[in-house]
DNA sequence: TTCTCATATAGGATTAAACATCTATGTCTT
DNA sequence: AAGACATAGATGTTTAATCCTATATGAGAA
């Protein structure tokens, strides 16, 4: 699991309680990893009793004691261990595959009614990536400046969002020509990206259904 | 859940037994959506209670019962408004992107020793994704040309693909891209792709740790 | 005055999935 | 003769995550 390494992540720049990590998640991270709530309190617990962190308690007037998590070495050992060790191939599932892949059982008009809001949605997360380094440097110089140790630092925050935006711009790049592929009623595959592609001949075909 | 939707999808080319699906699975949609065997099973025991398929037992000899499943009209309905309804973004989780994100720090040399594995890791991908088609079209032409209906079928067969090929391009020429700067001890974040960046200055840093 | 927002933590229920293991047997290889 | 592989199905356990809800209270807005 990342959500524990992610936290241990954080907590090597300096002591979080579950109530900073859930903010610090939703102004750094969210594009890439999104944490529950819940979640973090759990793994936070777990990761306290595994001696990877250290609690501290607050004690507040009128309000919850505040649980302020510090990382151990133990903690700071195992950050270490895993930002070092190359993660075996993630398989992403997309849901959204699912329906192109059988997107075939479906009218040329339904399956634009399915890629056009997909593309608007990635314009949408383009804009959005667009502002994320403004709320994240407004966040960086108000409350947490003490924690931006170098530029160095920064430029690998930033590779983060880099990569995002490579991402989305390939797959809006790629949607926009099916659409107007289906559009044009041209049901070819891209030679280019597709070379070892043998076409199917008619007799290949069960024309019976 | 999607898994329902794409055994549905297969469902509707025809009967399957829960060991027929996972081959399919693992000969045609495991480069987006991979599936456990006992999941398949469990599923497909769920999706009957639900009467969105029909089960054939068949018996055989020697051997334990051949379950076959039929899709049904309502699991017909079903395909037919999930895969004609747009789905919510997906959020993508990256374990990868988190290492990247606290990989200031490490030292350089221990950045590259994720990158290069990265963009290896991302060659050998787009290398199987050259070879899907083969795969594909042998297992079509063998055992389940019965089911493909039209070249139609196959073009949007052929788009997940596609799909999978600009992605994996996209993450490689970035990985390349940021091995390249790491290598050239150039911290810079592409202005092309992140415009709204401002610089930080020096003072913005707490130089002190 | 009521309502929402912010601060702060936490438990219950449920879900999708992964992982391991089990039951049977036929065939093919070493 | 032993082992691997294919056929065919199924259960138990654990994990990560989401969703909902509960407990407290202060501050500010409508």
């Amino acid at each position: 699991m990342s959500l524990e390494h992610a936290i241990l992540g954080f907590l090597n720049y300096g002591p979080l309680s579950g109530y900073d990590l859930k903010k610090v998640f939703d102004t750094s991270v969210q594009h890439f990893w999104s944490a529950d709530q819940s979640q973090i309190y759990r793994t936070l617990a777990r990761m306290a009793e595994n001696g990877w962190t250290r609690v501290e308690t607050v004690p507040q007037e009128n309000r919850p004691d505040r649980k302020v998590y510090h990382i151990t070495d133990e903690g700071r050992a195992e950050l270490r261990r895993w930002l070092t060790t190359p993660l075996p191939p993630e398989e992403n599932r997309s849901a959204p595959l699912v329906q192109v892949f059988f997107a075939g059982q479906l009218s040329d008009e339904e399956v634009l009614h399915i890629f056009k809001p997909a593309a608007e949605q990635m314009r949408q997360v383009l804009q959005i990536y667009g502002q994320v380094p403004v709320i994240f440097e407004e966040h960086i110089r108000r409350e947490y400046a003490h924690k931006v140790h170098s530029p160095r630092d920064f430029f690998f925050w930033m590779l983060t969002l880099e990569c995002g935006v490579v991402n989305a711009r390939a797959m809006l790049s790629w949607m926009e020509s099916v659409i107007e592929r289906i559009e044009n009623r041209d049901y070819t595959i891209s030679k280019e990206l597709i070379p070892n592609l043998k076409e199917l001949k008619d007799e290949d075909y069960d024309t019976e259904r």
